[in-house]
RNA sequence: GCGGAUGUAGCUCAGUGGUUAGAGCGCCUGACUGUGGCUCAGGAGGUCGCGGGUUCAAUUCUCGUUAUCCGCCCCA
């Protein structure tokens, strides 16, 4: 084998792609109800959108961007997540002046420069939304219960989401530096680079996985309880919408989100079936619009990792299976071919799904393959039935046979009950 | 980016320092010439990831490389 595709990338095959399909189809179908309206952008932007956007500590610039040169020598980079790109388009086409709403939602390859694991690829999918113009909690409370209606038609509400608030940027300016204080005597034990890492990004050390550090953790106050007044009415506020719209979630202090633009309420999502990777993450981002040259513009918004929810429900065998043709021609002698190509095309002109051998294999193999095509009725047509203008119709799944008129085909095949195999 | 494991048929995996490298599943053909699923028989399909080294001899030992998987960092 010669080729594969590219490392940490992955072929969606016509057996996954059932799955993608059902995924988008509740997403378009649910975002719609709230007036979400599409938009796809390129697939890579100037390299400065994402370095200003997600900020210059976080992970996503120092070590994962995706850029490179083009041969204009502009700097360009693989869009690492949906908002930027979304925005920058809003900004450039002027798409929500001052005062208005807007609201967007998108399904978008991205692309981080890591090592592949599981659960982690160069380049996955995000089913996103944006709601643009509204700094209230009922915008919040709109973009969760989006989220988790969806999580709950796909058969993955089980679990609530966990929130979080981590206020404005002064708010976070004086918590960061109770958490360096209360991290001093841990961080002193540490290497310099995980010291240089949590100086540049101290909230970071909230959900680390090191079991010293969860220990040292012990006894630090919630970021909620340096919130301004507002952001603290607001966070109260959001609880009460979602706990009135039965949006399960849990207020968890350590969430707090990996890229620079985040203000206010943030929260993820994870599943017991998938420990350890959020199946979706968001928040609230009021001051990005505006770091990237637009107006003052208050936005929340949510990205759903589609492989992960894959994942997620595969780990719960609640795949959607893909659907196999309606019927399945077969010529039982040589000298039908013609009359098959007909009725072949007749079938497909009246709706139904239809294959064939295009071989003209044995009669045999062709009834294997109706078997296996999944078809619940074949058509078996050879001279005799051809010379007296008859048909046989074969509940492939019953293992019943009738023969029929010609002309009434179509309503056989609609009335006889395809029960599923 | 760091650590660990693995790489043999389309898939899941056995196996051996030396003739023609195997199994199960899948695929194709056939079992009184027009009836699938079950059974039986036969068949196709592999440069044993790639490159170097040790050796009379390497798929097997060794080094490198690459890819995949798992864990970490981080996130979707």
């Amino acid at each position: 084998m010669k080729f594969q595709a590219p490392r940490g990338t992955e072929d969606i095959l016509p057996s996954q792609s059932a799955i993608w399909q059902t995924l988008e189809h509740h997403f378009q179908t649910l975002v719609e109800k709230f007036g979400y309206a599409e938009i796809r952008t390129p697939a890579f932007e100037d390299s400065d959108l994402f370095r200003r956007t997600a900020g210059e500590a976080s992970d996503i610039v120092t070590k994962e961007m995706y850029d490179f040169k083009d041969k204009g020598d502009r700097n360009v980079t693989l869009k690492p997540e949906g908002t930027a790109p979304a925005m920058r388009a809003v900004i450039q086409y002027a798409l929500c002046p001052p005062g208005n709403h807007l609201r967007l939602w998108y399904l978008t390859p991205f692309f981080r420069y890591g090592r592949p694991a599981r659960g982690r690829w160069r380049q996955a999918h995000q089913l996103g939304c944006e709601l643009l113009g509204s700094s209230s909690a009922q915008a919040d409370a709109e973009v969760l219960e989006i989220a988790m209606t969806f999580m709950a038609q796909i058969g993955l509400g089980d679990e609530p989401v966990m929130i979080n608030s981590i206020g404005r940027d002064e708010c976070r300016a004086k918590y960061r530096e109770v958490v360096l204080q209360h991290m001093a005597a841990y961080l002193a034990d540490q290497e310099a680079e995980a010291r240089a890492l949590a100086e540049k990004n101290p909230l970071g050390l909230l959900d680390s996985k090191d079991p010293k550090a969860k220990d040292a953790l012990v006894g630090l106050a919630p970021i909620t309880d340096f919130l301004e007044d507002d952001s603290k009415a607001r966070f109260e506020s959001l609880q009460e919408l979602l706990t009135e719209a039965e949006v399960p979630y849990k207020v968890a202090p350590y969430v707090v989100r990996g890229l620079d633009y985040y203000t206010e309420t943030v929260f993820e999502f994870e599943s017991k079936h998938l420990e350890g990777l959020s199946l979706f993450g968001g928040g609230r981002y009021d001051n990005l619009v505006k770091e990237i040259g637009g107006p003052a513009t208050p936005c929340v918004g949510f990205g759903i990792g589609v492989e992960r929810v894959i994942l997620a429900l595969e780990a719960m065998k609640k795949l959607p299976v893909a659907k196999g043709p309606d019927v399945f021609v077969v010529a039982a002698t040589a000298d039908a071919g013609g009359y098959c190509r007909k009725l072949v095309r007749d079938l497909r002109a009246q709706g139904f799904r239809v294959e064939w051998d295009v071989d003209n294999r044995s009669f045999k193999s062709q009834l294997r393959q109706a078997d296996k095509s999944t078809a619940p009725f074949a058509v078996l047509v050879g001279t005799e039935e051809i010379e007296t203008e008859t048909l046989k119709v074969r509940h492939l799944n019953k293992g019943e046979q009738r023969e029929i008129p010609q002309h009434e085909l179509s309503e056989v095949l609609r009335t006889w009950e395809s029960a599923n195999k």
